[in-house]
DNA sequence: CGCATATTCAACCATTTGGTTGACGATCAT
DNA sequence: ATGATCGTCAACCAAATGGTTGAATATGCG
């Protein structure tokens, strides 16, 4: 019940939630901007970073009054790994995984804010 | 909701459909056999197949009156593309893939068939 | 100070989830 | 045909999920 996987896959199973990790994956940022494009409460998108918190998929750190998302990709790695545990599919194509980390944390444009 | 990525995430979501689907890495197996060594019901077993089967991550064919279960890792890997989206995990780590597994299996410890 | 902004909390609600049990339809063996 | 085995179905239940609203708590600003 509390085992890492379970929290992770839980997290991800939920399409909101996929849109906020998109989002952030673009730059960190506060509570009220990841809920802006979302047509549900506040409350509600607030939750769901509670739920991506628990999970490790994203870490908060509040500065000020505003709380700041960031995206953490361990956990997401763990699950990765896991399924890679099924091996069948070699579709870690390591071409495009470098690609990826060589622009690991790049600004790529500036805050939105 | 009916986005194979939530189908696919929230069936990995669960130890038990987890669990499932590593027995049926090493071969497939009869909706008995799987359940067995589980504590649970039968049908609650039925029930986790069917989830697996709508997410895609298994298929089920019935021969004679045993109804065969079978990995279909295609689903799995769209989910696992859905991750490498993210790319920005660092490649896997294939001493972590180790141990990762070893903790997977080990809990249960005893027998695979 | 006094007000607006940022975020969470609490209570509530409807739906889904994961499990049970018992009855049931198929299929195989004797 | 009888009976055992394989698997699902239906009804039920407790708990979790995803959403709402309104009040509450910080924090920043003039």
């Amino acid at each position: 019940m509390d085992d890492p996987l379970d929290l992770a896959f839980a997290a991800l199973a939920d399409p909101t939630r996929r849109r906020i990790l998109m989002l952030l994956l673009e730059d960190d940022m506060a509570v009220t901007d990841v809920a802006e494009p979302f047509e549900m409460s506040l409350a509600a998108i607030s939750k769901h970073l509670g739920i991506l918190t628990r999970a490790g998929l994203i870490s908060q750190e509040k500065r000020g009054r505003v709380k700041w998302c960031k995206l953490e990709p361990e956990a997401l790695r763990d699950a990765s790994i896991w399924m890679q545990s099924f091996g069948q599919f070699e579709a870690v194509n390591l071409d495009a995984l470098e690609r990826f980390l060589e622009h690991e944390f790049e600004p790529e444009g500036g805050s939105k804010i």
